[in-house]
DNA sequence: ACTTTTGATGTGTATATGCACACAAAGCTC
DNA sequence: GAGCTTTGTGTGCATATACACATCAAAAGT
């Protein structure tokens, strides 16, 4: 009969690293004035411009909800805009100029803060890292 | 030049993964009414019973002020008392016999909960991951 | 003894997350 | 075309997270 060892938790050691990680991450992005999570949202809609809210979710795996209030924060801030679908329902999302220059201001911050976790990893562990997050997200 | 790949985004994978992570030990914990979180606070404080809120805080490397609320949360649900130290500064907090028997319900659902994770990993993977989630924290 | 500094705690505000639910538009079936 | 199902969207509520700030008491310095 094993112990129960509560320091193998995988939710407080996957949560702990998350905002360890996120701390890091928006402490960068903050110098621009956005979180470390607007920046990954906008990122995507840069790279798949016109995409409606579901496919945004589903491509950033996160909660269509979340996201919803999300988008809207980038909206009102005026770095995201949107259009309604012929169809009626969806919605698309693009950049503003503004979110656009202000994107390009914040690549080389997640340049800095993706080199600072290589450095403390080490390259080959940095990889392996990515790969065991990836297999974690899949549950 | 490398180019930029956002795939690798180490602030996107631990979210991601920390969201998935938490998505399924939260269905097991609300089976006994309580999220996740609650529980891994619950299992501290039975483990290091009379500690303070920033010791508490430190112990789950998690930020004292977002600790505060969780506990306040727990004490409206009548699972974690408190009473003032002496010193006039500090709280200490201690189970109620609530907490304590809600937690021995919750235990077979955390194991059931780590049991999954290793099921989905793999025994050497499920280590190698608790490393890197470790390792991530550290940062 | 008085002042300053430190330490422990809590609150205000903003953001993020997700479940349950509601609403609306398309499409399907008959 | 009326009714049902599916699909896309948004809201209400509860919780979680963190920075900036406020409070208050103990400890330290003078």
């Amino acid at each position: 009969m094993e112990e129960d060892d509560f320091s193998l938790c995988v939710l407080d050691n996957a949560r702990k690293a998350a905002r360890a990680v996120s701390r890091h991450y928006d402490k960068l992005a903050r110098r621009v004035g956005m979180t470390a999570g607007q920046f990954s949202v906008l990122v995507s809609i840069r790279k798949y411009e016109g995409v409606t809210t579901a496919a945004l979710a589903k491509r950033l795996s996160m909660e269509r909800t979340t996201l919803v209030r999300n988008v809207a924060l980038l909206e009102r801030k005026g770095l995201v805009a949107s259009q309604p679908v012929r169809d009626g329902r969806s919605k698309q999302y693009r950049l503003t100029p503004k979110g656009a220059e202000l994107l390009d201001t914040a690549v080389p911050l997640w340049r800095q803060a993706q080199a600072d976790v290589k450095g403390h990893l080490g390259s080959d562990e940095f990889l392996r890292a990515i790969d065991t997050l990836k297999r974690l997200s899949e549950l």
